[in-house]
DNA sequence: GGCTCAAATGGCAGCGCTGCCATTATCTCT
DNA sequence: AGAGATAATGGCAGCGCTGCCATTTGAGCC
């Protein structure tokens, strides 16, 4: 298997092999101008023959425009992102371009680096979470000129193009939909809401929500770390052992609300009776649970999938809310 | 918010305002080769003042030798590759590599497709899952002088470098296993195998490992699409409805078995005294479901940075075995 | 046959950078 | 002070392709 080290093939190589020029050759290759059934078919062969893969870097440098797009994310073990990607990179393959990734862990510092990095391929687009960067990183966008796309947060200024939602009305909405129910001693389980500024959002306007009805929030757990299935049990394990008497939590996620659920499984509380649960994201999981979960269910793939859309028609700049829908489940 | 059409800052330009020459820039920016101090803060003034980001496409070019790892992987929704592209992706950034994608939904016909379009980027490798793939893909790979990385099944040949551990083992275990604990009259709940060729081997090795043993799997349910939650609740009850004498079933994936979980919670069917499930992944879910779910855990992050790290090191070809875990757990 | 027009084709500069080599400035040691 | 070494620097070809322009070829027509 000692095959490295091989000079690849070029486009003059095949130019010569199929005795046309080289622009020929490439035009062939691109369907693009003109040229005889003769002659594509005379290029086709040499290219088959030598086993020819176009070069897309010197390609991307002569004729200025990349079809590379750039995805800055904050995680792939929230489910969020890898449903934003798999959207987007079914749009993008279709379109022929291609998705190039780095990972931030919600660091706005790293962010700024890799936006750096990514940059320095020249992609279309630059796709990242939220509306919430450095100064320097929209600094360094703003000047790059190429396209920005914003996911998931539209409760903010947008640089070029959002596309998402609104994180308070999720709130919001929440918050509304268990008062509606008639919970009055509600509590928060939460991770990290410094770092997940989305997160943070939804918290700010479900508590607002709730104070506007007079029904303060009871107590709230903010356990250190991500958001998971084993954060939501630990949280709500503590948040009951300090106050019993909530009759309703609301969990920064649905992992984390499926942790508190799997809890009350095992300590035998009954839901939604003795303890109601609300979650945020719908995952698919959580309508198979034996009650299925009560949440927001954010549309996270179609958010990728317009995102990239968007990108490949090189639409204007604007705002998309493709809005969260409500599920009542059977935890709240 | 108009400001698209710039055009981009060259090095050209940098050397021009700092009064040095092309080459000069060019080592300061790379730390590579000697200049003065001076110089350096010159250079440094300059590129900060102009908002200078270096283009590596015309880099990459020039030096022939990209910083690009390529991932074409089957799936987003499975979360084993979500969770490798994150092992690989912490390595790789710093690393300064880039990480760049693209999804083959387990259509060998598309792996060579997207292969193809990765290779014209170029990268210093290309990784894949599994080691089963087309002709075409091969040979390309084989033809185009880069590093070849196969995650995730070592059950066959590798084209160069190999991460991951052997499906084969892993269903054998899963049968030792449930046989020792004594179960006789056992089942299976898979999704697609046919795309899915670890799952296959998984379940093929199953299979004779109770075969050894005298023990015939009593019957199978093989649902249409993807390994889910839901399609393990649907497959183990239509199962169930036709086979109800079981006594365990083995899933094709921890989802299946969380799926087929819940069904038994629903349904009021003991876990494990009337049925037994066991899955495989070892997701962390299934650590804090009421009863912690019994599987076979493996090492899906650790793949990723492994394979990450021979990639940046350019090790020799080699096949890595990871290993998997048994979870006893308490669904069997 | 000679003419026009469009289709088909080739030549070559240049995209922005790096690598090599030549050149110049700066030291070090006798 | 001068020779020789070393550090610092600039010039420029060329990576493999595309885009532009010039040229050739062929078809159609009077």
């Amino acid at each position: 298997m000692e095959l490295r080290h091989q000079v690849a093939v070029t486009l003059a190589e095949v130019a010569e092999a199929a005795g046309v020029g080289e622009s020929t050759v490439s035009r062939v290759l691109r369907s693009h101008g003109s040229f005889s059934d003769k002659t594509r078919e005379r290029v086709m062969a040499a290219v088959e023959r030598l086993g020819y893969v176009p070069n897309r870097i010197a390609g991307t440098l002569a004729s200025a425009g990349s079809r590379l797009v750039a995805f800055v994310i904050p995680s792939l073990s929230n489910i969020v992102f890898p449903d934003v990607l798999r959207g987007a990179s079914a749009v993008l393959e279709e379109n022929r371009h291609q998705a190039v990734f780095a990972v931030t862990d919600y660091d706005p510092q790293k962010e700024e680096a890799l936006v750096a990095s990514m940059l320095a391929w020249r992609p279309a687009a630059v796709v990242l979470a939220g509306c919430e960067h450095t100064e320097g990183t929209a600094k360094m966008l703003r000047a790059s000129g190429c396209r920005i796309v914003e996911l998931l947060d539209l409760d903010g200024e947008a640089l070029d193009i959002a596309v998402g939602f609104s994180n308070r009305a999720a709130g919001h909405a929440s918050a509304e939909f268990l008062l509606t129910r008639g919970y009055r001693r509600i509590g928060y389980v939460g991770h990290d809401l410094i770092r997940d500024t989305r997160a943070g959002k939804r918290f700010k306007s479900f508590c607002e929500t709730l104070g506007m009805h007079d029904v303060p929030l009871v107590d709230r757990e903010i356990v250190a770390g991500a958001s998971s299935v084993e954060n939501g049990q630990v949280g709500l394990e503590q948040l009951l052992a300090r106050t019993p008497a909530l009759d309703a939590v609301y969990f920064s996620n649905d992992d984390m609300a499926l942790g508190g659920y799997f809890h009350c499984l095992a300590r035998g509380i009954h839901i939604p009776s003795r303890l109601a649960l609300f979650g945020y994201n719908g995952l698919d999981i959580g309508r198979v649970t034996p009650q299925p979960l009560s949440t927001v269910r954010t549309p996270r793939v179609a958010t990728g999938r317009v995102a990239a859309q968007l990108i490949v028609e090189n639409a204007p700049s604007q705002i998309v809310d493709l809005g969260f829908e409500l599920i009542e489940g059977a935890t709240a």
